[in-house]
DNA sequence: GTCCGTCGAG
DNA sequence: CTCGACGGAC
């Protein structure tokens, strides 16, 4: 590849909760980064009532799914996608298409996923959880190819290391931080796919992108989680610079409780 | 009285639909306008969670009173105010505490009120309303003096001529463009209260300070209702230089359906 | 249309 | 703590 050819590629993910509520701290976040993808979850809107004309002034294109009140994905793009689909396939009522959408840029598949949270390990949202990872892994292998450009990227409800939640000890169990969400989350990974912010950050400490609201000033005391993932298959990987937190979203007027997380590649 | 001690005296009076909502429009106005004193209505919020320091910050002193939901009503003022009560009296739990508060500042008292809007004339609550009226006019014999500075002021929810209102022929019998409700309110006026706006602007049409959300575009079409007032006792009505209203909160990022009414007084 | 409270969710 | 949905009020 010669310099002429090589382009750079920045995408990002961003639990929004709640487009709507959010939509200043989005358009002024993509104003100033103006990343290549911008993926959304929890976007909670009925694709009717979905903002689309502010991504359209803001010279994104963007493809959306959602029922009311839950869930809800999107993804803008300052290039037009290409083969949008939704949902993870077979019977319409149990695709979950409004957790799941994938869409193609600069031939690049980029797979945004909401991750059902699992309420509590003995509601049965959990099993549906642990199911999912599964479904999503068969998804996977039915639909893409772990050797070509892939991403996969989210809110993904998996803190995956120790490291990756601030009090291991007492959160053990939880369904976001268990051994069972750990198996299915590592046969997900062994499709194909790395998980970058560790392979740039490998050890780092501290380094959470959610803060329940519930804490008490959790962004002060560190007291967070980091469960918004991009990973990406070993072809792409091998050309990503860097992947970083964004806690700017967490110091607006507006805070979300999920901060952004963006990686940019050299293709 | 010598050019030495005269003083301007500026007092407006907003229906701000939920003190907690309308916040910013409010600081930013007092801001501009530094009025000597402000009244508020449907403040929307129990005292426990009123906004107080927002105006201590603004340099504003506030009294107010409130139960959650529905009603309450404030007073920010430049001076430290005296004499502060709530309601019309009698019954703790009839006289209307989150309806009615008085104050004196610079030794003028301001009477500030919600008045009952009434639903529809079927509803007890439409008697109740004229009642209301009855039952002020009783507070001001009883409380205060006609021949002293007073200033009524509030959403009274009435209109008093036919050109307060867009569609006098249509709207006549509503609940705050009624017969009923108009003897009423000249029974208070008899006490020794006169309208400002009027005095100021006799036969002025189109002004108006309340626009229902529900009619499309009310503002621009100018489909409105003049049912907030500003009224004072002659003493007081002989010193004031103007009565405006501001349409400024309407056009807000965050509008209300009222606008602020001002009265300016040479004291 | 836009408030509030209440509720379920995270 | 903050979201959306819902129902009642204006």
């Amino acid at each position: 590849m010669t310099a002429k050819t090589m382009a750079r590629f920045k995408i990002a993910t961003y639990n929004v909760n709640s487009i709507r509520s959010r939509l200043h701290i989005i358009l002024s976040w993509l104003e100033e980064n103006r990343p290549d993808v911008f993926c959304m979850q929890e976007t909670k809107v009925a694709d009717a009532r979905f903002p689309a004309d502010a991504f359209t002034v803001a010279g994104y294109h963007v493809v959306f799914r959602g029922m009311k009140q839950y869930n809800g994905v999107a993804i803008a793009s300052l290039e037009k996608p290409e083969n949008v689909t939704y949902g993870l396939g077979g019977e319409a009522d149990d695709a979950d298409e409004d957790r799941l959408i994938a869409a193609v840029y600069s031939g690049v598949p980029v797979i945004n996923t909401y991750v059902p949270q699992g309420r509590n390990r003995e509601n049965p949202q959990f099993a549906y959880k642990l199911q999912w990872y599964a479904r999503f892994r068969e998804y996977l292998v039915q639909k893409w190819s772990s050797d070509a450009p892939l991403v996969w990227c989210g809110d993904l409800n998996v803190a995956p290391e120790q490291i990756d939640v601030h009090d291991p000890k007492r959160l053990l169990g939880h369904v976001c931080f268990n051994p069972e969400v750990w198996d299915a989350f590592d046969r997900v990974k062994s499709w194909g796919l790395e998980d970058l912010f560790r392979k740039h950050h490998p050890g780092e400490v501290e380094c959470y992108t959610f803060f329940d609201y519930r804490v008490p000033r959790s962004v002060e005391r560190k007291l967070g989680w980091r469960i918004d993932h991009i990973l990406s298959t070993p072809a792409l990987a091998a050309h990503c610079d860097s992947c970083n937190i964004d806690m700017n979203p967490r110091m607006a007027e507006k805070p979300s409780d999920h901060t952004i997380l963006v990686a940019e590649f050299t293709i």
